[in-house]
Order: C-alpha cells, then structure tokens, then sequence
DNA sequence: TTGAAAGCGATACCAT
DNA sequence: ATGGTATCGCTTTCAA
C-alpha cells in the first residue's frame, strides 16, 4: 500500500508538505500542491484513516450497545441515534449485546482501549453501579432512569405514562389487569417501576399467575395469550392486558380473534404501527428524541447531566 | 494515558515481553508475565485498539450503507447482516446515505483509506460501473441485482415474485393496477423491473396517472390513496393497488376504511408485521435471509461472488 | 526468555 | 515555504 512517504518521495517534497496538501493547510507553495496533487493522483493514493485517528488520539466513533435489534423499541432508539449522528463527524457502530453481562463489559473494555468515543447503553446487563465505574474511560450515557446512581442518562419517565394509563384503565371499571414484560422483576429496572406503579394506583401487586416474562415480539403475546385461554378454558381471570410493546399487544389481540373471543382492554407501549393500526392504546416513550438526545450527550460530552421527558398515555 | 512503555518501565520489562503478555503469547517467563500483569493492574491499563488497528493493518469493520433506516426494508437487511456479524470479530457501522452520490462517494473513499474491510450496500444512488471502479480497495457487495455489471452481489431475484404476483393478480380477474413505489422509473432499477415484469404479463405498461412515486410509509400510501379517490371521487379507475411495502399497503387500506369503502385487491411486500395482520398478501423477499449473506460475502471476502434467492409471493 | 529497533502511516512542532 | 524529527501506541523480527 502506498502511503504518504511514498507521495513524498516521488514529488521531491517531505511527507509534511504532502500532510499539508492533504490537510489544505496554509503555506503551500502553489507548485508543490500542484506537483504532490499530481503525484497523488498518480499513485492512486489515500491517506490511511486508522493512522489519522492515531495520530488524532480520537476514533470519531460512537459505540451504541443494543440487546436485540429487532425489538422496535431499540430500533427506534437507534434510528433516533443516527439521524442526528448524520450530521456530525460521528459514525455509529452498533454493538448487539443480547443483555449478556461479558459483551457489555467487553464493550465497555473497548472504550477503555479507546475504541469508541463514546458508548449509548439502550438497556443494560449489568449493574449502574458496575457501569459506573467505566465512566472515567469516556462519555456513556444510558437510556434508563438510572434512579441514584451517578450515570449520565436520557431517559424517559415511564411511569408518568404508566400512571395516566392504570388511572385509565381504573376509570374503565378493570379490576384485574395481566402484564406481560421482557424481563422478570428482579432483573428489570422498567419491570419493577411498572408494577410499582401499578401498586400505587391499585393498592395491591398483581398475582404471579397473571405476570408473564420473557415476552418480546408479536409471537409471544400470542403464545402466552393462547396458553392462557388454554388453561382457563377460555374464560380469562383477568380482564385487562397491560403489555410491554404494541407489537406484542398485536398478538394478544390475535389470539383472542382465533378464539373468537371479544377482547379485554388491551394496552400497548411505543407507540408503534401496529397498535395505531388496530386502535390500540398505547404509551408513548419518545425513543427517537431520547436517541437524539443521548447521542447529543455523549458526542458534546455534557458532563454527567441527566435528562428525562415524560412518557405520555395515547388512548385510540 | 498510559502505555505499554509505561508498563515496560515500571515493570522492568520491555514493550516486546509487555505486548506478549497482552496478547497470551508463548515464551514468557512465568515470573515475567506476573510482574507484568500485577502493574497493568495496578496502573489500570488496557492497550489502544487503533494502535493495534494500525499495527495489523486492519479495521476490524464493516461499513453497512444504508438509504435511511426507518424504512422496514433496510432494518431487516441491517438485522441479518448484525445477527451474522454477531458470532464474528467485525463491528458494524452504519453508514446513512439517504440515496446521496456523495454521501456513497466519501464512503467508498473510506474504503480506500482502510477505515473499513469491507462494504455492504443495501442500495446505492451511484451507478453499478462507477461503483465498481471501488471493487479493488477491498470486499464490496451490493444486495440488488447487478445486471451486468461486474460487482459483487447478494440479492433476490425480485421477478419471481412479481410474477406469481402477476399472474395471481390477473387470475383475480385485475386488468388496471395502480403502482406505488420509492423511486421513478428513471433512478430505481427495482421499479424498471416491476413494471417491466408487468408488461411481460399483462402486455402493456400502466399510465402514468396510475403510477406513483416517492411513496415509504404508511403515511405515503394514506395519502396518495385518498388523493386518488378525493380526484376520482371514490371511483377509482384502478381495481387493484400494488405496492411497495406492507407497511405502505396498510397506508392504502387505512385511507379506504376512512372513505368507507371496499378495498381493492392490495399486495404488500417485505412480509412484515403489519401485512400480516392486515392479511395483506405479500412478496416475501427474504431480507434477512440476504443480509446475512452478504455479511458473510464481505467478511469472507467471496471474489465477486453473485448469490441470488428467489423471492416469493405469499397469499393471506 | 528477553529486548532493541524497525515498522505501521499519519500529524505537528521547530528550525531554517 | 519547507523539511527533519519526534510522536501517537502497538506488533514483530532478529539477535542475544
């Protein structure tokens, strides 16, 4: 590979004056930009990028560390991310974690190493408290509520949506809501907040046969939806599903049509297509501003600031 | 920041037994190696991956260009080429173009200047033969079909499903489709073989008042939908809209439920969510399927390997 | 087993 | 305006 020394070589001129062309740098005589522009067109040269960013001491990368991405509300997140990335001299590399505490770690190894500029955590496998302490390595940002721990964040308050919808759904006369999540309570953060705020407005957690976990996509609301229906014969003890995605609610909803029964109050969350499509309410999280704004936070560096919008309740 | 220099000084060691250390290297002292170990830990370093990049001449990424994101077509390519880089020591990093010659210039150059392996394009706004001129600075696949052209690709052969499309359409009795798509005739080569593939079949080409472009999203489909029937005032003079993606066609079902009236004949495609539970038939183009492939193509570098898969009409 | 020194390919300061 | 040289931080070869 020809580089720069090579272009200097052939021009008569020293790999500062060709850094200089390159770099449109005053104090360039015209004959040498002239001649070592030739050369380089010549030698079909480009200045190597990994060497730049030696020298620069920065990557001009942005790490964006994502469990899955098929999920829409990472998805959403991430488009929020690169839009606004779009613009700036930051590009985006996607890091799939799978919530897998190793990989986060190694990720957040290779800010250490000074392989991102910066990291974006949509959600986390490991403790705040343990991401906390790579910090110090370059700007993070998370986009959970990371409640005490000192961790810059964008996030949003999720249960300002949670509490509009449960007061909703109260007014509505339900009594016994189901909740279907991604993730059990203990392990979390988004499950604990929703029951407790479920709690707080109903006066009493729900019982453990009407909590489902592991709940993702479009299939698995059918499945436990189904399963339930299977098991209750049909005849539901809950008469309301409060769900983690409009997605998944779009399943929920799905096996109630192959039962052929009329569905109880459905709610869904991120205010996707589907929900709008089949008049599901919702509750809207804002993912793309909070993207936009946490990659803002983490290319400008803003200092351990912690940002939040609130989640609002869509009723269709 | 510290450095292996660092590390060697203090460690009595040199940088050559420090970078063996680092790297699980053989013929290093069992003294050696603890030493060394224990002021790593005590100066808490972790060595600089571009460092290391520029060492081994390599990157370690591959560059995904992309049109825009939100649009279902490229998330899905995007999620099989990141599922397959999952299991693979390459990053991926996501290279917005929103169709811009420019934009997919400077990536190309980036190619050139080792700041990628390898390049994925998902679609292009340059042509085929000027991309091509970038083939010999390193794996370039595309994931449409090339023609002619001498440039690698994984994509699918698109026709096959327009013609069972086609051909299913006309058993229904269509004689005048309406066509909604991204691009025009001119720029999009997908939208040439559509229609062409039309005329194979039916024998002529649509006019052009029943054939629209510029049309991505469900909104898109709502509103040229209710533009036509606001101009024809509810009677169509098309029996059937073919359009470019499930989502679109749920746009285009939306706006005749709000005219309260019986919808056409409507085909999807990309299978997605929201066809499916519109039960909108679809050509199924196996998206994901192809983004993994041409993951593997770049990564493996396959010398101008041309793969294709056949896509398929799925009736609901 | 260990280390000196030469890459890798740029940038930037300091002379001239 | 131009160039020599040190620097960024690591890997690898060659000798010892």
């Amino acid at each position: 590979m020809t580089n720069i020394h090579d272009i200097a070589k052939k021009s008569g001129y020293s790999a500062a004056t060709v850094s200089r062309v390159l770099n449109n740098r005053k104090h360039v005589s015209t004959k040498a930009r002239t001649v070592i522009e030739a050369v380089i067109r010549e030698m079909d040269y480009a200045p190597n990028e990994i060497a730049r960013d030696l020298s620069s001491g920065k990557s001009g990368r942005i790490g964006v560390i994502l469990p899955h991405v098929a999920h829409p509300f990472f998805s959403q997140l991430l488009n929020g991310i690169i839009s606004s990335a779009f613009s700036t001299p930051y590009q985006i590399v996607v890091l799939p974690s799978e919530y897998d505490r190793e990989r986060e770690l190694e990720y957040l190894e290779q800010l250490k190493r000074r392989a991102f500029d910066g990291i974006i955590f949509t959600s986390h496998g490991i403790s705040l408290s343990e991401l906390s302490r790579f910090v110090k390595y370059g700007p993070i940002v998370c986009c959970e509520d990371p409640g005490k721990a000192q961790v810059p964040a964008v996030y949003a308050r999720r249960d300002m949506g949670y509490r509009e919808a449960f007061f909703w759904l109260k007014a509505q006369g339900v009594l016994r809501p189901a909740f279907l999540f991604s993730r059990p309570y203990e392990k979390s953060a988004t499950t604990r907040l929703t029951l407790d705020t479920y709690r707080e407005i109903f006066g009493q957690m729900p019982p453990e046969h009407r909590v489902a976990s592991q709940i993702t996509t479009y299939e698995d609301g059918y499945r436990q939806t189904d399963n339930w229906l299977k098991s209750q014969a049909g005849r539901p003890d809950y008469d309301a599903v409060f769900s983690n995605g409009d997605t998944v609610a779009a399943g929920v909803l799905a096996a109630y049509q192959k039962w052929q029964l009329p569905p109880p109050l459905i709610i869904g969350q991120e205010n996707e297509l589907a929900g709008q499509l089949l008049g599901i309410p919702t509750i809207d999280h804002h993912l793309d501003k909070i993207g936009a704004l946490a990659f803002r936070s983490v290319s400008e560096n803003k200092p351990g600031a912690q940002v939040s919008l609130d989640s609002r309740f869509v009723l269709r």
